[in-house]
DNA sequence: ATCATCTCAGACAACTCGTCTGGGTTCGAG
DNA sequence: CTCGAACCCAGACGAGTTGTCTGAGATGAT
């Protein structure tokens, strides 16, 4: 399986978020929910946006009939998976608890945000010691 | 105080992370540091590395003396913050809440590093019963 | 006065990114 | 079968970024 190896671009995302929203689309689909003023041109950008999205592993394209269906071969979690490594990798020689720890003490964790956190923590726990 | 508006690259990062390390330099220093082998133009690099971290509000400038000496004006955590939100921004239309739940989720996260969390958590639990 | 070292401004090639053009193909309607 | 619309593919283009370098003037110690 082909990894996301660069980075994923802005125009690009966008082209994943509606694969993620609407489920395996045509080009034309992709290209009217993204610029709904249409035109010839934005659908020559979107299939190079596909194609460049399909060499990093992002996409899967279905060629079986003659008009190609793009699924998303990565998910939302991934995607925000890889950049958190990345991060890591930059600024934190790999670990990723340096980035848990200050997303805790970071503002913006309402109390029930901080109740998730504690059961999650302690299904971690449960999952250790149970086996 | 000027935040960074766009993003550090890698050579201004190592730039910074010698900043980080070993306290305010002259060019001269930094660019012995990052390039051991030397050589005239490393020296105009790191030069004008240091011209776009001060544009970006992430090196200040002292230029009392007439070889100027170079700080750093944010911190290595700043930055993590700084790129944890653009994540946030980017993928979780700006919640952080969601990359914590991935990182606690995240394999590598060993017996210590689950018991420091659980303790930062009760810390937080603390301060808004304590007031 | 000289010379090494510094600052500053600007240039450069390589690369990325979003966009667009042109040429060949496929498919359904007439 | 022919025609036209919509498709796929390859390639190009301008703008912006990034790391690097050059040249000219200023500064300070010997």
């Amino acid at each position: 399986m082909a990894r996301p190896s660069q980075d994923v671009t802005e125009a690009e995302l966008a082209v994943l978020q509606v694969l993620w929203d609407r489920g395996a689309q045509a080009i034309r689909r992709i290209s009217d929910a993204i610029y709904p003023a249409g035109g010839i041109s934005r659908y020559a950008t979107v299939q190079k946006l596909l194609e460049r999205l399909e060499a990093k592993g992002c996409v899967t394209r279905d060629r079986s009939e003659s008009v190609h269906k793009f699924a998303a071969a990565i998910g939302r979690d991934d995607l925000i998976g890889k950049r958190l490594q990345d991060v890591a990798e930059t600024l934190c020689g790999g670990s990723l608890t340096p980035l848990l720890s200050h997303l805790v003490r970071a503002e913006g964790l309402s109390d029930a945000d901080r109740k998730a956190l504690r059961g999650m923590i302690e299904r971690m726990d449960l999952d250790v010691k149970g086996g």
